[in-house]
DNA sequence: TTCCGACAGTGGGGTCGCAAT
DNA sequence: ATTGCGACCCCACTATCGGAA
């Protein structure tokens, strides 16, 4: 298939807002590529190459933007682009960075202007097309006339939704119901919704595990007899990093088994490193000083019996046989005081909060239900807007990211009684909001550059915070973490923001 | 007819390895 | 030795569509 006809699909996809159009569009092109194609032309667009890391970003795409002009024709086709995308990602070493702009200008120069948009997008990893995994199954069940509930299961249970239009398009009678649970390949994880105290959570699940939530990284852990695998969130093999989570479900007492949990640093009296330390052992590929302990809290696969569609009570029993010290801690309750109590357990241990998840669930992977819910206490901080940058998209011609400053009394950052930047956020604004303060910034404006509009600082802002973290980036040495912004403090002046002092003393250890 | 679940988009903080300077 | 890039951990929140109630 010539590249053109995904092009042309990708911007009638973009062109409309209704999710039937997109998906009967996308199923379109599905049922008119050839076997081969399928898996490619899925990863295009979803803006996901198949190969994974391509190694091109931002800066790799302007170098070679440069040296290009677009052909007239349309003759790419699909897989050539797959093929260009192989090379690219092949390359490795010195002189590799000229040899991919090299690469990506030779790319640019067969493709049409259409063409090197949707081939940057894709490197990019943002398509927009407004059709993504959610549309993209509906797509292939559409296309293969195959039930939505099936496709969704094998490539929730196969985490390649590639493979799994391969299979419902071309694949065998069958085939894609065969598709189940292997141990040593990734299950995309089940993820949890939100609210804000466990009582609450309690009273939407019903009797539930009420689970320590631990702030460190998701993994899976396949184990085939001596054969472990470690995966994360989003299914990348990082078993060479973790050998202490290794040896770990080495020691079970169990030949096979596919465990859910998360991993952390902890200190010597156990209690937990903040998340960058943890962070710091996680990426490394050779071995560190920090100890990476694993934590279980699912079990979806024991001794050649799933357990996914069982009921997290029988999960949870299996687990508490089996994981031993590496069980996360919680109670199995109904009772709202006793989640309460719970959560007030885990924060005194310095852990994130916990996660409430109803008792009679089964293990819904890739789905964000209410079955699982997080609790993480929020604080909030009356802070001063420095500036705002041009937002992109849909908030194209609106001052979206804020620049958040905490007040400076002592001068420690400046002239005392200035602001020194410690954060921005662009979260829990509404249109009107962004309308509003597109129009307010312009009168309060000080300076300006290509980005961002800086004003004077007069306007007090109410941001919700999980916590602050160490920074390099900011003067004042901390950076907010998970800023979103609560509501503007029309009733506040600067002089009674907080100071960098209150946000100092939040600094873990 | 209204309600609500699921999705997509809009970006934030940090860490690492690697290639180029 | 330092810097910049790309990949990938963690993540909250709003708007919208379309099926459920």
């Amino acid at each position: 298939m010539l590249l053109e006809e995904l092009v042309e699909v990708a911007d009638a996809m973009a062109a409309t807002r209704s999710r039937l159009a997109k998906s009967a569009a996308l199923a379109a092109v599905l049922r008119r590529l050839d076997e081969s194609e399928v898996v490619p032309a899925v990863g295009m667009l979803l803006g996901r190459p198949r190969q994974g890391r391509v190694g091109v970003g931002w800066r790799s795409l302007q170098s070679a933007a440069a040296a290009a002009e677009a052909s007239e024709r349309a003759t790419l086709e699909v897989a050539e682009l797959d093929r260009a995308f192989e090379r690219l990602a092949g390359l490795e070493g010195a002189g590799s960075t000229g040899e991919r702009t090299r690469l990506l200008a030779e790319l640019s120069a067969r493709a049409t202007e259409p063409e090197q948009r949707f081939i940057a997008r894709v490197l990019l990893g943002d398509v927009r097309t407004g059709a993504l995994e959610g549309v993209m199954l509906e797509a292939i069940a559409e296309a293969s006339g195959r039930p939505v509930a099936v496709v969704r299961r094998a490539a929730m249970l196969s985490g390649d939704l590639g493979e799994t239009a391969r299979l419902a398009l071309h694949g065998d009678e069958g085939a894609l119901e065969a598709v189940g649970l292997v141990v040593g390949r990734p299950v995309l994880p089940m993820l949890a919704a939100s609210a804000p105290t466990a009582a609450d959570a309690v009273a939407g699940t019903g009797e539930a595990s009420v689970e320590y939530k631990l702030d460190g990284a998701r993994i899976q852990v396949h184990r085939a007899g001596d054969e472990v695998r470690v995966f994360t969130r989003n299914l990348a093999d990082i078993t060479h990093r973790l050998p202490e989570v290794v040896a770990a479900a080495r020691e079970l007492p169990v030949r096979d088994v596919i465990l859910d949990g998360e991993t952390l640093a902890l200190d010597e009296s156990d209690a937990p490193r903040p998340f960058q330390e943890t962070m710091s052992r996680f990426g490394a590929e050779a071995a560190r000083e920090t100890v990476l302990r694993p934590w279980f809290f699912d079990v979806l696969h024991l001794d050649g019996r799933d357990l996914i569609d069982e009921p997290l009570r029988l999960r949870r029993a299996e687990l508490a046989r089996i994981a031993g010290r590496y069980a996360i801690p919680g109670e199995v309750t109904a009772d709202p005081e006793i989640a309460e109590r719970v959560s007030r357990e885990a924060l005194a241990a310095g852990h994130e909060g916990v996660v409430v998840k109803a008792i009679d669930s089964a293990y819904a992977a890739g789905r964000r239900g209410s079955s699982w819910v997080k609790v993480k206490p929020v604080y909030t901080y009356d802070l001063v807007v420095l500036g705002a940058e041009w937002g992109y998209g849909r908030r194209t011609g609106f001052l979206s990211n804020l620049h958040l400053g905490a007040r400076d009394p002592e001068g420690e950052f400046g002239e005392p009684g200035g602001f020194v930047m410690v954060g921005k956020t662009f979260k829990g604004l509404t249109d009107a909001l962004l309308r509003w303060q597109t129009e307010r910034f312009g009168e309060l404006e000080s300076s300006r550059t290509e980005q961002a509009v800086f004003v004077r600082p007069e306007i007090v802002v109410e941001i919700g915070i999980d916590g602050v973290q160490r920074s390099s980036r900011y003067p004042g040495g901390l950076a907010l973490r998970f800023a979103r912004v609560k509501r503007y403090r029309d009733d506040k002046s600067p002089a009674e923001a907080d100071t960098i002092q209150t946000l100092r003393a939040l600094l873990p250890g």
